[in-house]
DNA sequence: TAATTATATTGCAATATTACGATATGTTTT
DNA sequence: AAAACATATCGTAATATTGCAATATAATTA
């Protein structure tokens, strides 16, 4: 059906597979790639760094910024838009947790 | 169009969105859960565990062994399956890096 | 060997995603 | 104020994803 069925999910991995959703695009990682990349926080350098057209990033944008993992400042006539550190930082928590696990009960049988 | 570019990424950008896609969706990360809870290997349990039919789990464990994130072992009648410690391991390297690039730059103007 | 159990595949309907042209909105410059 | 720039939104076409019933395949048990 295309419908995603989230009743029967926690909140956990329902939080957490909608971030890492955002992150499963290349466009999108090359948006995070670069923002980390420049020092500064970058507006739409970004329409001239990767290969889409301005509205398809602008979308691309949007879905970062509704998960949180990136943030938007009006900066005159352009957007400055950086990543939260947070949301990142709560990725890797995940993450680092589950490979703690995994190492902590070594008995693979594949 | 639907159709993602992919001409203008770098592998790596490409290769990992391609396994973080994967985590981005709450059966799956059930699953992979699942996997990491049960000590042992498990084979489907899942479809008592998870609230999908058998068909559904089915997709969904094939598109995670696509990633590499999980490998399956024909165990008699039914088939063990259990997360790659490689694959996740990369994922949270890519994620600690990322963080470590971060913080080494506390640069940000949002 | 027939029935049962475990899993995968096929086919399909419903919905979501990706990409972009056209256009709207807001800011700066002239 | 008009032109130019930066960004967002709308509408839409193409494609992908999600979920499942039906069915296929393969091993196990009776």
């Amino acid at each position: 059906m295309g419908v995603t069925k989230t009743e029967f999910y926690t909140e956990e991995q329902i939080a957490f597979s909608t971030i890492i959703k955002a992150l499963g695009h290349p466009a999108r990682l090359a948006i995070i790639d670069h923002l980390l990349k420049v020092n500064s926080c970058i507006c739409n350098d970004l329409v001239n760094e990767i290969q889409l057209a301005q509205p398809t990033i602008s979308q691309h944008l949007k879905e970062l910024k509704n998960v949180g993992l990136i943030k938007g400042n009006i900066e005159g006539a352009s957007i400055c838009y950086c990543i939260d550190e947070k949301v990142i930082a709560k990725v890797q928590n995940y993450f680092n947790r589950f490979v703690e696990v995994l190492n902590s009960k070594k008995s693979n049988c594949c």
